[in-house]
DNA sequence: TTCATAAATGAACGTTCGTTCATTTCTAGA
DNA sequence: TCTAGAAATGAACGAACGTTCATTTATGAA
């Protein structure tokens, strides 16, 4: 029963946890540190034990959040398989973080935006660029028309899956129903290779 | 040289560009009263003679951005046409009203969210509402394959066209440009009508 | 049982918020 | 030139904001 590691208790998540809820449910500027304390039955100065600024905590709760949903990206493309079938699990992995109403961290990542934090946009900015990295290398693979922008394409995917949080009622649909109708939309019929 | 109109001055509509423009930039929040002033070079207390409150400022803006919005794609729509040819032009038309930076008037409308402002929540989804009746009616119109979830197609259509404000530059490429790729990946390569 | 430490309190700080209002300034018609 | 009405000022209001800090409370190792 050695729990030994120095430092770091648990009880800064438990902050996090209400932060992330409550910045992905009503946005960064509407929420205060008296709303996040309030939510956890404390008093606003106690989450200075753990977090020196608001800023701060958003930083965290963000940087959380790209975590969770790349960990989900990457644990749906454990398993090599056709190119379409890759970015189908991709995009169910991404709804399903952003989907999640009970947890926020995700949610967050792509309701606020860097231009709500300016000292954070560079931070952000770079971990949204890693995680979407991820789907820049899977939509190259993709067997496309030659004219199609590719860019284009992966920014029409995000702006389809990064929209659904204003339209669905929450556990409505399953995320791997839209993702699956999703991308059938997206998808083109049949593209022969131009012959060599 | 009769401008012999009772009330109603041109002078309000100043100070709903300029909310306009920085809820637009900023989010609603974000953005304070005397920001407002400050962007027109008054005093805070001035625009209390014209505007009763900030939210009311925000229904004002949110109204008018839907006007303006939905003529546009009226507009678009004036000249009867081939389905997908309509729904391009009706989706180039959304674009360049929210990408107008200068103007503000229709990002605020896809920027700020029912949940940013309680008391216009119903007022917001019911002007929305009537907005992307001309979407759902356009859809309609659409041959697609039986299979397809046009409310679905629709959010996603959305999606794709609400994110842009999101990675564009201002100006980078024209709403033309980007509506028709787009609806040329969200077109089927071929509907073969059902025999009947 | 003692005690060092971590966690939380509760009160307060300076600032900014949305808003009000008596007063002054501007402007256009008579 | 006079004057009524609209527009804007400038100062202030109470409330809420992010943050600080001396003090109290809880906890786990010795």
């Amino acid at each position: 029963m050695a729990e030994a590691r120095p430092h770091s208790s648990m009880a800064p998540q438990r902050f996090l946890d209400a932060a992330a809820r409550l910045f992905a449910r009503d946005g960064f500027h509407a929420i205060s540190m008296r709303d996040i304390a309030r939510e956890l039955g404390v008093t606003p100065g106690a989450i200075y034990a753990h977090y020196p600024s608001k800023m701060r905590i958003l930083a965290a709760v963000y940087e959380e959040g790209v975590r969770r949903v790349a960990s989900a990206v990457d644990a749906a493309l454990a398993s090599a398989q056709d190119p379409w079938v890759q970015l189908e699990r991709a995009s169910a992995a991404h709804l399903g973080e952003i989907l999640d109403r009970d947890s926020g961290y995700a949610s967050v990542v792509i309701r606020v935006l860097p231009a709500d934090a300016p000292e954070l946009a560079e931070e952000m900015t770079e971990l949204r660029d890693q995680y979407e990295a991820r789907f820049r290398t899977l939509i190259a693979a993709l067997p496309l028309p030659p004219e199609t922008d590719r860019t284009l394409f992966r920014m029409t995917l995000f702006g389809a899956l990064n929209w659904t949080p204003v339209w669905t009622r929450s556990g409505q649909k399953a995320p791997e129903d839209i993702a699956r109708a999703i991308i059938a939309m997206l998808r083109p019929a049949e593209v022969t290779p131009v012959d060599a």
